[in-house]
DNA sequence: GGCATGTGTTGATCTGCATCAAGGTAGGAA
DNA sequence: TTCCTACCTTGATGCAGATCAACACATGCC
């Protein structure tokens, strides 16, 4: 079951600087730390059901989740990827209209819902830096339609690699080149259901970028990427990741 | 050319109760008529290209858009669709980030996007309206990412069929039920790159519903919908659309 | 230990849609 | 009128990725 952490002081938080709060002066944070909670989850569990009532928000602390829908004959698609300082839950909704579930254990930090929409009403910092992590999740879901309606097998790998690598850097403020390492933290199904592909299609260009020599598979869940740039190459677009040089 | 139309008065705007100006009050509304011009545009004009500086944000008057991204190879998939009441640039954000082509006559309501912005920051009527449909058009993209991984080629065309119908339906304030008859502003190529199939996929499956009774064609550009419970059928989904009872 | 369960790999075969190719039709210009 | 151009339709063929199936390996439980 989920698991409520102790609570944490906002000025150690690894996610400060890039979350919802990021805005906020030391009073506004002093109001959200009064509404706030930790909790944590273990892999593969339903943090939120499609459908049901929710009584809060919050951030992605750590760990990694994935917003999901569904057709009613199962076909699955991930329609979200949650990593650290994403924002989860839609203010002013009460019903989740996508179900969360966690692909790695990840940890929350929560916020009630109602007091939450009084601040950001009252809160320019607040309600800005919201828009603008919206506008970013828009701008995020519409290179995620190019590569749905038209990238190959191949090049979506590759473009799930490049994100899950600028992600990883963005956190401690880099950018990704040359070698780089970064932790896998889905099963194969669930890179499946964010592709829009089978797991055994995923299986084998996984393996098929492995034995060319694209990246190197260190168990299964672990990734080097010895060259980035010959990755971004693969990946189908050469953009470069819209990052300030 | 792109086309400067005579001013109009906002009270008499057919968009008036849903475009990104809703919330606005007299007083907010008067500084909006200051700073807005209308143009507009023929079937098939780049409206602005990706990458362009951008000195204008607003609102679609009449007539449809589309956002569209490109691979260097030139495969093209088209990233939203703005139909009237939609809101066109990113605040905050001086270079566009997609081609934007009017796929049918269009007339814009735009504002000078500095003065905009400062009104932004003051008014919690239009950035909260603003955020209000960047969450609707987050959600609408999450939907379109499920199509686009998912469903089938008839699937795509009935959902896109749906989802015209239900905008067109939205204008009057009503939902789509029984016999409906809509227009088809787009070009097969337009819903093509949208669904992400080919032109000649889109021709076959069209040409299948309407043989098969679930659509009528009348002209290439307008389709009459017999039984608009039977075309959600087709679509995949059951879901009411979302939309208040 | 033996067994069940979750996860990942690999092979054989099938199929939906892309691709390639040829025509058809409507509207505008000359 | 005739031609041109954009747009659409229809047919034949090929292939990327789905589907079906078997097995491998690790972990945890009895």
């Amino acid at each position: 079951m989920a698991h409520l952490s102790s609570q944490q002081a906002c000025d150690v938080c690894p996610i400060r600087t890039r979350a919802v709060c990021a805005h906020c002066e030391t009073d506004e944070l002093a109001e959200l730390e009064g509404i706030k909670y930790y909790r944590s989850f273990e892999a593969g569990q339903v943090i939120v059901w499609a459908g049901d009532q929710m009584d809060f928000v919050g951030s992605v602390v750590s760990g990694m989740a994935g917003l999901t829908q569904q057709l009613e004959d199962g076909r699955t698609q991930m329609v979200g990827l949650l990593l650290p300082s994403d924002f989860l839950g839609r203010p002013g909704r009460r019903v989740a209209a996508y179900t969360v579930t966690a692909t790695s254990e990840i940890v929350l930090c929560c916020f009630r819902r109602k007091p939450f929409e009084a601040l950001l009403a009252q809160s320019p910092h607040l309600s800005g830096r919201l828009l603008e992590m919206t506008l970013d999740e828009l701008d995020a879901a519409r290179d995620w339609l190019l590569l749905l309606g038209r990238k190959s097998a191949r090049e979506k790998i590759a473009s799930l690699l490049v994100i899950l690598a600028r992600r990883e850097a963005a956190l401690s403020r880099q950018r990704p080149k040359g070698r780089f390492a970064i932790a896998l933290p889905l099963t194969r199904e669930a890179m499946a259901d964010y592709l829009g592909l089978t797991l055994e299609t995923v299986s084998r260009q996984i393996n098929a970028l492995n034995r060319e020599g694209v990246i190197t598979l260190e168990g299964k869940r672990r990734v080097i990427i010895p060259d980035f740039e010959a990755l971004v190459l693969e990946s189908g677009d050469d953009s470069d990741g819209g990052l300030p040089a």
